[in-house]
DNA sequence: ATCCAACGTTTGCGCCAGCAACTATAGCTA
DNA sequence: TAGCTATAGTTGCTGGCGCAAACGTTGGAT
């Protein structure tokens, strides 16, 4: 086992990736702890509450998130028992069922969105200044585009699978 | 709810900085299995493979992956059930055992690292010009030595497995 | 020498997630 | 209409992991 191997630029690139993406996990993680929420949980609630009508058909919220269908059966189930959301019978696909955030849910999120923007800027965005913070999110899109395929469509923001026009009723 | 609040381009950033790791371990992930290992196991035998000895102590084991100390006994036993290390004692502590990579633990890094590196150049570094990649490398390593806990000693009190007080990163 | 607090590791338990099997519905084809 | 296949969701099972308790060990204090 040759041991400069592990000093090779491709391990050491890898590894800020890593360490990078762990450190912010782990602090937002503290945060929504605080709030009662898992990260899984965040992420249901945040694509749930961008989406038209504050609902989501399960497949699609598992499509969105990093689940499996089942993993998103028991996520909703945890979260509809502590009245983040409810599920709502699809009118017109009756195998279908949307999840749909709650009142609470929202408030929830409310709570937590101003904290977890200001560990974002505190730990992230704001360790740099603007034309190397515009680099770094140059090349993680450029990473991102080429390793997450399906992931183009609009500038705007974390949902790639937007391009997933499922259903119908654009309300936004 | 704002849905503003969603195109918030400090979300847009982390959705990127998640989106990237997330495809990339997705892509070592696979390689991977096809030699028979997991990521944690991976990491594992990188750790030990790189260390004085080809071992570790298994707390230093430990600090040194995402695992508690409890995952890493676990990790481990599978790991000697597979051949892959074995667990030897420490003779200057009796409470102490070392991890130690076996011939077979070795090859089996040999086995996977050329692909590794020819995925981390595929999708990762080689996506980028060299002015790009070191732009993108120095945000990280910005990025995370502010989040790092090692390297911010002192400031904050950090959850236990953000506490990591060691010489835990020799990677960067 | 004894005590005791801290340490290293393992183990019991519970949670969470994925896979695969299952049920129910939808939609096409003839 | 009947039949076949694809789809949406749930559930049984299993494995991985963390927490906290347990156990042996260490090293310092008295």
């Amino acid at each position: 086992m040759n041991q400069n191997v592990f000093d090779d630029p491709r391990i050491t690139a890898v590894g800020l990736l890593v360490e990078a993406h762990a450190g912010l996990s782990a602090r937002f993680a503290a945060q929504l702890e605080e709030h009662g929420l898992s990260s899984v949980e965040f992420e249901v609630l945040t694509r749930l509450a961008r989406s038209p009508g504050n609902q989501l058909r399960m497949t699609d919220l598992a499509a969105q998130t990093s689940l499996s269908t089942s993993g998103v059966t028991r996520v909703v189930d945890r979260m509809e028992r502590d009245a983040l959301l409810c599920r709502r019978a699809c009118p017109n696909d009756r195998r279908s069922s949307y999840a749909v955030v709650t009142q609470a849910g929202l408030e929830r999120l409310d709570d937590v969105l101003p904290g977890h923007l200001r560990i974002i800027e505190q730990w992230f965005t704001g360790q740099l200044d603007p034309p190397a913070l515009a680099a770094l999110l140059d090349g993680l899109r450029q990473v991102r585009d080429a390793v997450h395929p399906g992931a183009t469509a609009g500038s705007t923001d974390l949902p790639p699978h937007l391009a997933r026009p499922r259903d119908e009723d654009p309300v936004t």
